[in-house]
This record gives structure tokens, sequence and C-alpha cells, in this order.
DNA sequence: CCACGTATCGCAACACGTTGCATCTGCGGC
DNA sequence: GCCGCAGATGCAACGTGTTGCGATACGTGG
């Protein structure tokens, strides 16, 4: 687990390592897949009643400097929060069902785009930072 | 111009052309590229300054049924409306210099993109809803 | 083990957007 | 020209996220 070295990465940056901070790593160290802002604050607050949101969101941010995780927006423009981005992925959303998908930066489309975009203008897209929104292919045959 | 139709246009729906609604189409008739549901609110305000934020988003909502309009989220999630959008395009969003640049439908990137998620898993991405965020070549050079 | 500097916290206010509901009004029909 | 009613409005409250600021406490150095 990451998780154990993220006092002394603080630390050694010059941050500090506080009981509000430990709170919310040991939320995400429990948690796989995406979450927004609210349900991290909301289990936060399952183990200090005290949370409070503007130092969760604060930290998170912290957290995304040191690499630990990652955010994005879902299709309604909410933030989304990726732990542990050992593969870096990028998400689909069906605007039929409302369904999501996690694709993978090695997913064929997904490198496709990604090279596409390089060779086109020398942009280097941010495969983490990637929504798509549209219909999924059942939607589209319905 | 295509807003002299609308009226008629949201009669036939059995929806209704109100003050409030003349003064939102006349502002976005004055509008190109792209404008935050606050800028738009803010210009309503100019023309009639007790306009109410709701009655605008539900408005913007029905015009973009009508497909007068469309919107996406910015690199930070806001929302982002572009009107008449006669081509539909997506975004790019550079995290370094914070610049940002319009991409046809057509753009040979996103041409390709569009196809390999087609083709990979039959999704159909909505384009005008696709916003990208990265470094562009400049600031990958600097 | 204490003191000090500064990172962090807590709080309050703000910004953007959404939702529920009572009231009002556009507009099609008579 | 008037009526009725579904569609819109205005308002108020809420949800999510950001910001500014004074108070607090982490952790380093003595």
């Amino acid at each position: 687990m990451p998780w154990a070295g993220i006092p002394d990465r603080l630390r050694s940056r010059g941050l500090r390592w506080t009981p509000q901070r430990r709170i919310l790593v040991e939320v995400l160290a429990n948690t796989d897949g995406h979450v927004t802002g609210a349900e991290l604050i909301e289990r936060c607050r399952a183990i200090d009643p005290d949370t409070i949101p503007s130092t969760v969101y604060r930290t998170l941010d912290v957290l995304e400097e040191l690499g630990v995780l990652r955010h994005s927006h879902g299709a309604d423009g909410r933030e989304e929060f990726h732990v542990l981005p050992a593969r870096e992925h990028a998400h689909l959303y069906c605007r039929g069902c409302g369904g999501s998908w996690e694709l993978a930066a090695e997913d064929p489309a997904v490198a496709t785009s990604v090279e596409a975009f390089d060779a086109a203008r020398g942009f280097g897209v941010d495969v983490s930072h990637l929504s798509l929104t549209g219909l999924c292919a059942s939607c589209r045959a319905g």
C-alpha cells in the first residue's frame, strides 16, 4: 500500500500530516474506482462528524499534486476522483442509459485518439482527465 | 438568422414564447463562441435586471432540446454553452498555459478518435460534448 | 522539551447550478 | 374578446465546490 509513505512524502515537501488528512487518506485507502467529492466528505463524516468540506477539497488538491489520485469531470460536470491510478484510465458516459465505463490508457480506441492528437497538433492528452459522453452500442441499437 | 423562427418552433411544440425567453435569445443572438451560464445571466441582467438564474438555465435546456445550442463542460467542470453549432466542435484545454481551442468534427484527430470508439465498442461519441485536457505543443516543448 | 514560523484548520461567505412548489400567463379554442 | 389550462415564472432552499481570513497546531531547530 502506497498510503503508508504519505506522511513522510508530505513532510519532505514541508507539508504536514494532520488528523484531518489521516482520516481522508484512510477513506481513500478503502476506496476503489471513482468517488465524487461529496461521497468522500460523507465517508469522512462517518469517521469524524466534524469533517469540514473545504478541508477535504484542499487536501484532495494536495494529494493530487503528490500524484496519489487524479480527478476528472463526469458527464454532468461534477468532480470525480480516482484513487491509485496505477493504470491511467479514461471514462465513457452514455447519455442514453446513464451507464459509465472505465477505459485503460492501453485501450485501442484511447491509444488511437491520443496518438491522433499528438500527431496532428502535438497536443498531449491527459488520459486520466478524459471523459467522453455519447451513446453506447446498445442504446444506439435500441 | 435562425433566431427568427424560434417563437414558432416553440409554439409548434406546445411551448411558449415569453419575455424572459425573448431576452435570452436576444443575448444569444449577439454571442459567438463559448459562454458560461453565469455570463449569459449577467448579459440578460444588463437588459432586464430582474432576470432570474433558474429561468435562464431552464430556458437554456429548452433551447438545447430545440438544437439551437449545445453545452459541454470546461476543464474546470463548469458549463459552457455554444451557440449555433453550425459545425459540431470539440474543445482542447491546455493545463499549462490555460489556452483553449475549438476543433471541428472534421478535424483529423477528432475524426480518428470518433472512428476508433465506434469501431472498438460501437460507442457514438458526442463531439460537441467532448473536452480534452492536456498539454499543448508549446507547453510540452517549453 | 520549548518556542517559533508557517502550513493547515474551521468558519463564513460566496459562486454556480438545480429543484420543488405556488402563482401567473401565453395562447389555442370558443 | 374571453376562458381555461398546461407551461413558465419567481422564489426559496439546497448541493457542490471555492475563497479569504483569523485562529490553531505541526514539526523543526535550538
